[in-house]
DNA sequence: GACGCAACAGAAAGATTTTCCTGCTTTTCA
DNA sequence: TGAAAAGCAGGAAAATCTTTCTGTTGCGTC
């Protein structure tokens, strides 16, 4: 049976709002989609029960907190059991530098975005990343530049 | 002259909170770092003043508002100069399904994360990517099969 | 001993959360 | 088919909790 649409129009219109700022208050909310502050807060905790909202967080500048430096790598690995991975996935999950891991398809394995205070600390984070996880085949460092965008804000 | 620490440890220890959950109360930060409110609320008005944070967002699950496809894509461009880094810069910035956009060292110039649907949905943001960046030299989309780790918090 | 900084206590303003109520839509049953 | 009943979404108002502001104290420095 095909699920009816979780989300209507005004809890789309809340979640747009929300993911820019989500210091609004439920008036200015409430407000904005047409609503009084009771029902849109009971939309929004809906969604937070339903796990649609994940959490609310607070972004930082991350040249002004001394990590001005950015790298994804991206890693070929030679044993592709079970085990292994899960082993990994623990592993970059404990790794506090690692702000992305994501698991590909196609010629890359893995892909890492990693923070870190400048090139020294990269080749720290590089030297423990191979000496703590065993069989990588390959791994390649590219560094960024500029951060043209950094949104969290899906299109809905 | 070697300014001063912003930051001191008190500082990083609320920044590690709010990192974590924009929507703790003062009194629990003020009760987690050993302080009462009001300096607490003090000094984060202070580093939002002074840009060190950034903003409070919400995050959403992709796949439960319906995108639960995320692409990454790297760019060689032929053109390098100020006029077309600019343009590509806006141009990109108003793509709502790309998430982030970094330019890069190396042998990539850019690397996007998008986040669509379904393959028909990559489909026609790649044709309109390509439609509308002229002077692209080489397109690779990347596609990742699982989301291993995704933070926004920086370690500080 | 005076100054400046940071924290504190307490109060006022504002926001969130609860409770209860109303109107609408859908369902059910005669 | 019609009508009562149930369920759902929104709203008003009150209680509770938070944020924000005031003045004040204590500590370290000069």
């Amino acid at each position: 049976m095909p699920s009816p649409p979780e989300l209507d129009s005004t809890d789309r219109a809340i979640l747009r709002l929300l993911q820019k700022d989500a210091a609004l208050s439920l008036a200015a909310i409430a407000a904005e989609v047409g609503l009084t502050p009771t029902p849109c807060w009971k939309r929004i905790r809906r969604m937070e029960t339903a796990g649609i909202i994940t959490g609310r967080v607070t972004l930082l500048d991350p040249a002004k907190v001394g990590l001005p430096l950015s790298v994804f790598v991206a890693l070929e690995i030679g044993d592709h059991s079970a085990g292994w991975i899960e082993a990994f996935a623990k592993t970059v999950s404990e790794m506090p530098e690692v702000l992305e891991c994501w698991r590909m398809g196609g010629d890359v394995d893995y892909l890492l975005r990693v923070a870190v205070e400048d090139m020294p600390a990269y080749d720290a984070f590089y030297r423990r990343l191979t000496a703590t996880v065993p069989g990588l085949r390959n791994v390649t460092s590219r560094f960024a530049m500029e951060r043209v965008k950094a949104s969290t804000a899906l299109p809905i």
